[in-house]
DNA sequence: TATTGTTGTTAGACTTATCTAAACTTTTAT
DNA sequence: ATAAAAGTTTAGATAAGTCTAACAACAATA
């Protein structure tokens, strides 16, 4: 009976990151998140409970033990430490790292990971924002707020994104958007909530809801 | 139909280091390099066949395909790469590398590995003396010979090693053996063939018939 | 509260990679 | 040339992870 594997460590991350967007954490959300059918994310939720790894009743939400959340935290130290080490010290774009990422983050080795984090420098966020849960297991919890929440006028610093796709990505690289930039709100259209904003003193550019609702970031 | 798989290209390099050692692969020597049952081989010989990545006739011996040697190839490139970065660029041990690197080779990227390479400078060989093949597959051929073929009074340099098991890295660290250590032949126990070395200057040691095996040098 | 639509479960099937036991071929030794 | 030993294949089973089709439960709403 292994006790993980690429697939399980999937499934767990998954539902982290569904826990901390969704109140409640639902079968369909989670076979929509992992692109497999309602089947085939309930007999793994099955297993998944037989490990103690999930809390789950029939027809009810689902939610991870606390044995669960270490191993997902796990997980997701091990995907974002393998994200910033590509960018950092293998000269890969933001935009290339998830996938490659995706498949590092099951190497079944904690030295592998611990040497990454001593030679970057224990890093907090990985290159998209996102904190790296410590060697411990301790997350960085952070306070940003969305871009698309902010007031006219005000100055805020672009901190991490909500969202890592890879057209999300090229998005902000075509507009030279990278974390850190400082972004000045000049106006919101009323009708539909695109704003207006000015960044390292170039013209003013216009960005959807949609573009705002995934830009987190801090006042100035 | 999945092309290739972990498995698959285990299996494929086994084939490959195999025909390096023997004059012909056979279903049990395959088998047992793998750590598998004899009818588990046999089943994954006939995808390969499929797959067109092997030559097999039932009861024969085994061979790769131009394409099957191709793809072998490409997983040796991609794990004495792995092998090489993990020694080179992170800080490990040569006898700590090998399981990591087994199952980075499978990651589904190109440029994950070529970027390794030119981090690295192209090296030509692993930590282990292996040849890294290059880009394009070439494998450079080398003419090492054993050790224990020297004769009594003859200076080598070690190139390579025969063997890379972490019991024989960890022999060899105990004795302070390195690639490039230079080592003079003192005597031959008719007996046993086991020779008495010196290296570095220290007192002569005595190193077993299936040592001098597996050390590959040069006459110097 | 009864109907209907959405969500979740069960049943049954498939693929890959593995195993053991039994049968069959090939090789080796008398 | 036979018989024994060694090596290989077939048959049948299992486990993980996936699927579709059909059915059941829940939630929303009329
Ligand atoms: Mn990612
Ligand atoms: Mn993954
Ligand atoms: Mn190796
Ligand atoms: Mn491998």
């Amino acid at each position: 009976m292994p006790m993980s594997s690429p697939a399980k460590e999937n499934y767990l991350k998954a539902i982290y990151a569904l826990s901390n967007e969704l109140e409640n954490v639902t079968l369909s959300k989670l076979s929509e998140r992992l692109r497999v059918s309602n089947p085939t994310a309930n007999s793994m939720i099955k297993s998944l409970k037989e490990l103690n790894w999930v809390n789950y009743e029939k027809y009810r939400p689902i939610s991870l033990t606390d044995e669960g959340k270490k191993q997902a935290v796990k997980i997701v130290r091990r995907h974002r430490l393998a994200e910033m080490f590509l960018v950092e010290k293998m000269g890969f774009n933001w935009s290339e790292v998830h996938d490659i990422a995706e498949e590092m983050e099951h190497i079944k080795s904690s030295l592998f990971f611990d040497r990454m984090d001593e030679i970057l420098g224990f890093p907090e966020r990985d290159p998209h924002g996102s904190p790296i849960p410590d060697k411990q297991g301790k997350v960085l919890h952070h306070n940003f707020s969305k871009l698309s929440e902010a007031s006219v006028g005000s100055k805020v610093r672009l901190m991490a994104l909500g969202s890592s796709s890879r057209d999300f990505l090229k998005f902000l690289d075509n507009r030279n958007l990278e974390l850190g930039t400082e972004i000045k709100v000049k106006s919101i259209e009323a009708f539909d909530q695109s704003m207006e904003v000015s960044y390292n003193s170039l013209a003013p550019t216009t960005f959807s809801r949609d573009i705002c609702d995934r830009l987190l970031v801090l006042p100035l």
